[in-house]
DNA sequence: AGTTTCGGCGCC
DNA sequence: AAAGGGCGCCGAAACT
């Protein structure tokens, strides 16, 4: 009933040899060698995980042909984040490296990453890497099961591999989908916002018009696309500016201020997501970025190509739902501090985060007088590490009130000062500084003593629970700009790469309680979500949001209280989401 | 001529 | 005193 297969892609590139595996791996009779991919995993539905090398080499053949699988494990996937928690980043990732360490042979090299061209089917005619055959791949998915339980926390961990070989599934099936786009409407944004453009190219008229009314304010001609030129020009008007940044130059009293900043905006409009971004990556009514889970150091996924994750506002109304079909826009309410609210069990910031109300409201209502914006400013600052201004007074105030989830960060900024690695909740790892060994500037990289750095940081928080403001504060001392840098990203890391976490395993629990309805995954950015399907499937969907947001929750902090509710809208076009 | 870095801005 | 995390994309500038 729930059996497991391991999957090697036989060297003809076309057949496949698979054989069913037990708990730990080891195989459960002979292999089998089936002449075709798509037949030997289609005639298999009683197979509950499929485990291979690469999803990206395996699935989108498989979903060409109209096989989805419930499950699978990447093997790759799964080495880079083992290896990442044992503080072994820098060494190669690929099954043949694993399999090449295990018997003690060299270890080969990864193979370079090569960037998508527009429009490119996925990974389907890449380069194969070093085929790894069967008994390899054998060989280091035992290998890895064992690892798992030698995680500082094993049972996170493997919902950390779990959940990342879903977010590789989900990807493919995203690639395959497409998300809707109308060609039609995004150039009748572009004309409206750009103009015309000229024959033979160059820039629209909109933009002509706006950089002779710069070049007409400065009295000379001025190019606005060149910060060096606009840097001169106001300095020949008798203004020094550091840079050419918008809010910078919206600080200055000059004529070409206004024509000058509405010049960035569009250009930025025009250059990326323009005529030429349309011809290159929609077809047939679909935008087919290729996404790449877990393509950050936090998790967060990244695209390869087309730029999916920065489609302007604007830009939005081009993604129009097919006829008869919505788009179902669900957006995470405050996710990060949310997961912060998690994972550092903080009880005053655990309450406020129990309940579906604005979050920051909450916190405003408690620490800061009712003062939204400067709760807002705080709780962003302590998540990203601003130390300046408002913030740090602010900071103070958060502090009182929520000791341990201010402490939680706080803690993740001094390890990474002092050159540790420090891990989300489900056991990613930030990689090493840069450079530390050679330098010895941040110290050698070194995992925190295992057990020893959660009891130092649950007693740091006891501590805290009733002092006072300050009382316990971290102060920066002499730390090197390399090594506050440092603490800043491992600060984040801590939260942004926990909320990443999260983000994968609701994602997965809706495509679980999506499997069996119309309804497509089609594009997912961080705390937010696309599903498009039939109208009459929108609630439905509607519903089945909410009940993955609770069940990620549980699967992946237990009984915490802390809620995670989403703001979800039903529309034809995703401008009229927010 | 080809490749890498920089400046700026889009998104979260 | 200064002190803001993660990305991708583009053209220009700075390289080799």
């Amino acid at each position: 009933m729930s059996e497991r297969w391991v999957l090697a892609l036989a060297d003809d590139g076309r057949g496949a040899l698979l054989v069913p595996v037990d708990g730990a791996g080891r195989p459960l009779g002979d292999a089998v060698r089936e002449p075709d991919l798509v037949a030997a995993v289609r005639e298999r539905p009683e197979v509950y995980r499929w485990v291979w090398r690469s999803t990206a080499e395996v699935y989108p053949r498989l979903l060409a042909a109209g096989v989805r699988v419930e499950r699978c494990y990447d093997i790759e996937d799964a080495e880079q984040l083992l290896l990442a928690h044992e503080g072994r980043l820098g060494e190669p990732r690929s099954a043949a490296a694993a399999w090449a360490r295990l018997q003690q042979r060299p270890v080969p090299p990864d193979p370079p990453q090569r960037a998508a061209e527009p429009g490119s089917q996925s990974s389907l005619f890449e380069p194969g890497p070093v085929h790894v055959p069967l008994e390899g791949l054998l060989e280091v998915y035992a290998d890895q099961l064992r690892r798992h339980a030698g995680a500082l926390h094993p049972g996170r961990m493997r919902l950390l591999t779990a959940a990342e070989s879903a977010g590789m599934l989900i990807a493919a099936e995203m690639n395959a989908a497409g998300l809707p786009w109308s060609a039609a409407v995004h150039k009748q944004v572009l004309h409206e916002l750009l103009g015309g453009r000229y024959a033979g190219g160059g820039e629209p008229r909109r933009l002509a018009e706006l950089a002779d009314e710069v070049s007409a304010a400065f009295g000379r001609r001025v190019r606005p696309d060149l910060p060096a030129d606009v840097i001169k020009a106001f300095a020949q008007a008798g203004i020094r500016i550091r840079s050419t940044r918008r809010w910078e130059i919206e600080t200055l009293d000059h004529p070409a201020v206004r024509p000058l900043v509405e010049y960035k905006k569009l250009y930025r409009i025009w250059v990326a997501h323009g005529w030429s971004w349309l011809q290159d990556w929609v077809r047939d009514g679909r935008f087919r970025p290729e996404y790449l889970p877990g393509g950050t150091v936090t998790g967060r996924w990244v695209t390869n190509g087309g730029g999916a994750l920065q489609i302007p506002k604007v830009i939005r109304r081009a993604v129009v739902a097919d006829p008869g079909w919505r788009l179902v826009v669900a957006d995470a309410d405050q996710l990060e501090p949310r997961v912060l609210a998690a994972i550092s069990g903080d009880p005053g910031l655990t309450e406020v985060a129990g309940r579906p109300d604005d979050l920051y409201q909450a916190v405003s209502d408690r620490a800061f007088s009712g003062d939204r914006d400067a709760a807002k400013l705080a709780v962003l600052g302590a998540v990203y590490g601003q130390t300046s201004g408002d913030g740090l007074k602010n900071l103070a105030l958060l502090r009182r009130r929520f000791p341990r989830a201010v402490a939680y960060v706080d803690d993740a900024a001094r390890e990474g000062e002092e050159g540790r690695l420090v891990r989300t909740w489900l056991g990613r790892t930030s990689p090493p500084a840069a450079g530390a060994e050679e330098q010895g500037e941040a110290g050698i990289p070194m995992l925190p003593e295992e057990g020893a750095t959660e009891g130092a940081r649950g007693a740091a928080a006891t501590d805290l629970g009733g002092g006072e403001a300050g009382a316990d504060e971290w102060v920066p001392g002499y730390a090197s700009t390399n090594s506050r840098a440092r603490g800043r990203f491992t600060r984040n890391f801590v939260v942004q790469g926990s909320a990443s976490d999260w983000a994968l395993v609701l994602l997965a629990a809706l495509r679980r309680a999506t499997a069996e309805m119309a309804a497509e995954l089609v594009f997912f950015q961080h705390d937010e979500v696309i599903v498009h399907c039939p109208q009459e499937e929108a609630e439905a969907v509607v519903e089945a949001i909410g009940a993955a947001s609770l069940e990620a929750a549980r699967i992946v902090f237990g009984e915490t209280a802390v809620r995670f509710p989403f703001s979800t809208a039903v529309v034809e076009c995703y401008a009229d989401a927010k």
